[in-house]
DNA sequence: CCCGATAGTTGAATTTATTCAAGCATAAAG
DNA sequence: CTTTATGCTTGAATAAATTCAACTATCGGG
């Protein structure tokens, strides 16, 4: 385990602050990266898969186009991506009003089952947070509550 | 984003407490995902070369096969990634005196200077960190000092 | 010394991921 | 109404990841 956020006794800058916070966070992630390996795997999805799945909605429909865009590949990719997620039934192409070009995705019914009982699988918290005494866990609670306001 | 960790009136039980930390970290997770894998390209490490290179020391000389269990991945699959970064000069195998079937593999003087630049770079906290006060930063601090005690 | 188990490598096969060039249909501009 | 640009798909090529079967070398017990 890394020291970067080695305690000094002067007064630590921001900086410092987050380099250790973010250390703290790292690390307890690495610690735990295998529980998410597992799900991933016994939900039966690759890590593209599971990336795809959670970028898509059954509400707002996205092109290929921008799809392309928020997974940083191009476009032959992102067909590629989708026909995988297609063909297991997940999620669905549409033509769009205006534009005979473009298709659209949104997730199926069985895209968004799925997608929601990935997201509750991966947001159970790892065993290991269990150990913590409940006071600590409140505390951190507390303390993350200003996380949320930065994820736009 | 999920409201997993919905704030009711009545007092939250420890699970609750844990999932709604959990669902904190886990989001900023998420948020600022894009960030380590340009870390990686930058390295020119694939996801599974900088798994490999994180678990290897250039100490502790780990045989083939305990690499193998450690990656959760088969004999043969091992050599390949052994390989790989073997040829870029970051590992090297070595004979164990007792037993001349086993291969040790350490990191080379390459390994340890590229392992410890990733690392610097992965425990660079993400820029929206910094958003947070510094009061608030200390804060996570303080409450997140509980974590590093819980990975062995 | 032989025999079965063990450690690792090799080669073939498959899946996942990615990029590039070419092509097709449609849209938009002149 | 031709030309050019756009959105997506297809096909080929390659790299990354993974598994399996076969093989080599070595160890350890009888």
């Amino acid at each position: 385990m890394y020291n970067y956020y080695m305690v000094s006794t002067r007064s630590a800058t921001k900086a410092e602050l987050a380099a250790e916070v973010w250390s703290q966070i790292f690390d307890f992630l690495v610690a735990t990266h295998e529980q998410r390996d597992r799900i991933l795997e016994r939900f039966g999805l690759t890590p593209g898969d599971s990336k795809a799945l959670m970028h898509l909605d059954s509400e707002m429909a996205q092109s290929m186009g921008s799809l392309a865009a928020a997974w940083s590949c191009d476009a032959s990719n992102a067909t590629w991506m989708v026909d995988r997620l297609e063909q297991r039934g997940l999620v669905e192409r549409r033509a769009v009003a205006g534009d005979r070009r473009v298709k659209t995705v949104v997730l199926t019914s069985e895209g968004i089952a799925m997608k929601a009982a990935l997201n509750e699988a991966l947001h159970e918290p790892p065993p290991e947070l269990l150990q913590v005494s409940r006071a600590d866990l409140g505390a951190m609670r507390d303390a993350l509550a200003k996380l949320p306001e930065l994820l736009h």
